[in-house]
DNA sequence: AGCACGCCGACT
DNA sequence: GTCGGCGTGCTC
């Protein structure tokens, strides 16, 4: 018998083995298994048994170790990621890696962490203890009121003696247990599961409730609902539907997302077991989460992009939140699209999938008009709340101080009068993006990127945002020498600045990862906000999504032009997405809101369409241009990158790719090549970088051109000076 | 990706 | 004389 072993390197191929001396008696593929590798050991993944291998015997090393009895990858698992090795053309090895906590990446057993919990035996009593034994009756009264067994660290915390329990035991009144913390509610299998009774939905979420109610098996929905149009309220009902029929919910949120107060919602409505998978989980609480998701006791599973990867018992319904939203994507490695895989995931359980947004990708919008998904809408919203009115703010000829015009300094005056709030938005951080020499115009640029450095003054630095380098503020100019270097363009901190000379009697709250550094900063600011009172906040895209100002009652975007002309054909998209995301933040029923736009192009057509007929009319224009311009979603692409230390080398690299590739004829006539071009920002973090891309409007031959191409960059020579990688449907092209 | 081997420059 | 720089090759 031979194992054939799936490794996590960047080779593309698995690798043989002879099966460990001692005989495995229950070895099958999703198995993990300890192997030497070269001069290391290494956990691999067993993919399959083979009868032979077309590697000679003697050149076959036996396994050390088949660490699991029974594969921790299940076999939907195991399909899944190997699905998605194959098509983001990621090596196996390092894909199934990827699908597991890291824990288990480590070689853990796949086992709860256990727990050592005391109980009273069984005919124990107070009074079999002497009267003088003061301390042990306490223990003892202690363990009696938890006849289900209590910790050691529980015990002390209610003054308890852990050190006593020994003699306890001695006595024969105390008995310990291994036994792994349960879930509250675990044992709740009653078709009770809520907690509190669910809103009264009105009838388009009615409609949408009803029509994952009555899915027979895989059946995509996109619901696209305007913000405050209660999507959320609908996911809760169909979760309920799902629980009631003894199924887990899985639902994936965007990074930013998965904050208290979502995961707050779950729990308060429901009485089973929510589990979240954040960010600040140890690596053993994120094992401890997947065992329960695998045997079943969790029942809702809520998520950021990795938890696609999480197994389920009896997987009855998967939620995708904020579809649109780019941190689904992996942005290295194995760069996969977690929504997508949430596709591929639904079908093979055969169960409905919800896709929800306010603003869709024009991916899944392309999919529902065309059919292919179902297209529910929530037009309007929850309660009597109005939709806010959008204005653009044609700022040519005006004077601009820190960003902020005239007429738009009015409208704040005139909103903080009325005794509400007024939520700038500005997608820059620090105090200006440029320091630049009055004298000669040179700007001082970071030395390993093709950017300019942002001046900060809170502490007063230069900062790259591209590569995180930092420096002192140079005295004078590094071209000509003179002092006259002055800051060039304004980012959220010299708006706090100037908003401060303006209004100097109402609060300036900024948010953007500087401000919000320190732990509770953020927390600070929100109760501030919520306590009603007049301010102006001040912020980049933290808070665009997952909070809500019921008090504001203006929303300004200081440079909706930022990304209306980027060289990505998704720039238009990104950036409408982010505005609406941003006006949603604003009003409530009896607070109506308004929404200024600030803008050179008063006259851009899509900056019109969106804000005077919304964003479907938007998406559906601009789908007509992708159309027409054969771009995603009506083709697909996949980019190659390269990047290495010297110039040009990364572009000849590709450009020599895309000769051989001719030359021996090795792409389909369906295939088109495009560039290779340097990148946007050529010169990134010390590195040259450039990339091709290559475009198909079926998958089927790009996917076979890719693999081919792989072949021809592994050997070719130069690809030990140049690092490359592959990005299927890229969702960024810098 | 790791990791070792191996062959040339500046130090105690 | 050695320490260590990173080019080259291999991983069942």
């Amino acid at each position: 018998m031979i194992f054939r072993v799936a490794i996590p390197t960047p080779l593309y191929r698995l690798f043989d083995y002879r099966p460990p001396i001692y005989e495995p008696e229950t070895a099958a593929p999703g198995c993990r298994v300890r192997v030497p590798f070269g001069r290391r050991e290494v956990i691999g993944v067993l993919v399959s048994l083979e009868a032979e291998s077309e590697v000679p015997l003697s050149k076959l090393k036996p396994a050390l170790e088949l660490i699991d009895t029974e594969p921790v990858l299940t076999t939907d698992l195991f399909r899944l990621a190997s699905w998605a090795a194959q098509y983001y053309q990621h090596p196996l090895g390092d894909a199934l890696q990827q699908a597991l906590p890291v824990l288990l990446r480590q070689g853990q057993a796949a086992r709860f962490q256990h727990q050592t919990l005391w109980t009273a035996s069984a005919d124990a009593e107070l009074g079999q203890l002497s009267g003088r034994a003061e301390r042990q009756r306490e223990l003892l009264a202690l363990l009696l009121e938890h006849p289900r067994g209590i910790s050691t660290d529980a015990l002390r915390a209610e003054g308890g003696n852990p050190a006593l329990l020994k003699i306890l035991a001695e006595k024969g009144l105390a008995e310990s247990c291994e036994h792994h913390p349960t879930l509250p509610h675990a044992d709740n299998t009653d078709l009770d599961v809520l907690r509190e009774a669910p809103l009264t939905l009105h009838d388009e979420q009615l409609e949408a409730v009803e029509t994952v109610n009555v899915a027979q098996g895989f059946t995509p929905i996109l619901l696209e609902g305007v913000t405050g149009s209660g999507k959320t309220e609908v996911y809760l009902q169909a979760i309920q539907r799902c629980l009631e029929t003894g199924k887990q919910a899985l639902v994936l949120v965007p990074e930013i997302g998965l904050t208290p107060q979502t995961i707050a919602r779950f729990k308060a409505r429901f009485r089973v077991p929510v589990l979240a998978l954040h960010s600040g989980l140890t690596d053993r609480q994120r094992l401890d989460a997947w065992l329960w998701a695998r045997e079943g006791s969790a029942r809702i599973l809520i998520g950021t992009r990795s938890a696609i990867f999480t197994p389920l018992k009896a997987p009855g319904l998967i939620i995708v939140d904020e579809e649109h939203d780019g941190s689904f994507k992996q942005q290295d490695g194995f760069r996969y699209h977690a929504r997508d895989l949430a596709i591929f995931r639904a079908r093979e359980h055969d169960i409905p999938i919800l896709l929800g947004s306010a603003t869709p990708s024009l991916e899944s919008l392309h999919n529902a008009l065309s059919g292919r998904y179902r297209h529910l809408r929530l037009t309007r919203r929850a309660g009597n709340a109005q939709p806010p009115k959008f204005e653009l703010l044609d700022i040519r000829q005006q004077q601009l101080d820190a960003g902020l015009s005239a007429p738009l300094i009015r409208r704040i005056h005139e909103h903080l009068d009325r005794g509400t709030q007024v939520l700038l938005f500005l997608n820059r951080r620090g105090f200006s993006p440029a320091l630049i020499c009055h004298d000669c115009g040179t700007p001082v640029d970071c030395t390993r990127c093709d950017a300019r450095m942002t001046l900060h003054r809170q502490p007063p630095h230069l900062h790259c945002h591209h590569c995180d380098r930092q420096t002192p503020i140079p005295r004078c100019c590094a071209q000509c020498g003179s002092s006259q270097l002055r800051p060039a363009g304004s980012g959220t901190e010299r708006v706090e600045d100037r908003l401060a000379v303006h209004f100097p009697h109402t609060p300036i709250l900024r948010v953007d990862r500087d401000s919000t550094q320190r732990k509770h900063a953020l927390e600070r600011i929100m109760d501030q906000v919520h306590s009603g009172e007049p301010c102006i906040l001040v912020g980049t895209q933290m808070l665009a999504k997952g909070h809500h100002f019921p008090r504001v009652t203006l929303v300004a975007v200081l440079d909706a032009d930022a990304g209306l002309f980027s060289a990505d054909f998704r720039g238009m998209e990104k950036t409408a997405q982010l505005i609406l995301q941003v006006a949603g933040r604003a009003g409530r029923a009896d607070l109506p809101g308004e929404v200024l736009l600030q803008t050179f192009n008063a006259d851009h057509p899509m900056l019109n369409t969106l804000v005077h007929s919304g964003y479907d009319a938007f998406a559906r224009e601009e789908l007509r241009l992708r159309h027409g311009g054969h771009l995603p979603p009506f083709a697909h692409h996949v980019l190659i990158r390269a990047e290495a230390t010297r110039q040009g080398l990364a572009e000849s690299f590709l450009l020599s790719l895309r000769e051989l590739a001719a030359q021996q004829q090795l792409l389909p006539p369906q295939v088109q090549c495009i560039g290779p071009f340097p990148s946007l920002m050529e010169k990134r973090a010390g590195l040259f970088r450039a990339q091709l891309l290559l475009q198909g409007s079926a998958r089927k031959p790009l996917h076979q051109a890719l693999g081919t191409l792989i072949g021809l960059m592994q050997a070719h020579p130069e690809a030990r000076r140049v690092r490359w990688t592959l990005d299927v449907d890229p969702i960024d092209s810098y």
